[in-house]
DNA sequence: GCCTCGATTGACT
DNA sequence: GTCAATCGAGGCA
């Protein structure tokens, strides 16, 4: 198993989060491999709080790639990666993660959060100092495709990816 | 300071 | 399916 590359998030934001399904999240002692994330664009996207101009979100989108950006609404927490080609403000949300050694509900942004321990701290922090994510040749996934959930405004495209047939997937 | 809203969840009809 | 809990951030004064 081995690490990411911060390269990794240099890319569009679309790509990497198809590409983050299968690998692990790791914070601490836990692992827990990424069944379901979403793309979330600069102001363009009518989803993004990023869309409303300067915030705490938009401000982070726009640091470097690899960057953790913890977002709550209402009384949960949101686990993004900053991703984008330069100059964008592009981020991926975590909504899923499948435990692999602890046990947890993870079927959804705020309660993966919860179960692994993410904090407002982590909100700046790159990846690899208390958080990271790992490659690993797991056996093979269909990946599934779909509008995004939960928002008010969305884009016509489909921003969600999920892994085809893992019961930790959201409703 | 005061008001409004949301990238959610869980309980209930 | 509907609906309330609950809180940080933004807009406005």
């Amino acid at each position: 198993m081995k690490k990411t590359s911060l390269r990794f998030f240099d890319r569009n934001a679309e790509i990497v989060a198809k590409d983050l399904l299968g690998k692990i999240l790791v914070h601490g002692a836990k692992k827990a491999r990424i069944v379901e994330t979403e793309a979330y664009f600069d102001a363009k996207d009518p989803a993004s709080r990023a869309s409303k101009g300067d915030n705490k979100v938009h401000r982070m989108m726009k640091e470097s790639p690899g960057k953790i950006l913890v977002y709550n609404v209402h009384m949960h927490k949101m686990l993004n990666f900053v991703c984008h080609k330069k100059g964008k403000a592009n981020a991926v949300l975590i909504r899923a993660v499948e435990p692999l050694n602890f046990s947890g509900r993870t079927n959804g942004p705020g309660l993966l959060t919860a179960s692994l321990g993410v904090k407002d701290r982590h909100h700046g922090q790159n990846l690899g100092e208390e958080i990271g994510v790992w490659q690993d040749n797991f056996e093979k996934f269909r990946i599934g495709k779909s509008n995004r959930i939960g928002v008010t405004k969305d884009l016509k495209k489909h921003l969600r990816f999920f892994i085809k047939g893992n019961k930790f997937v959201s409703r």
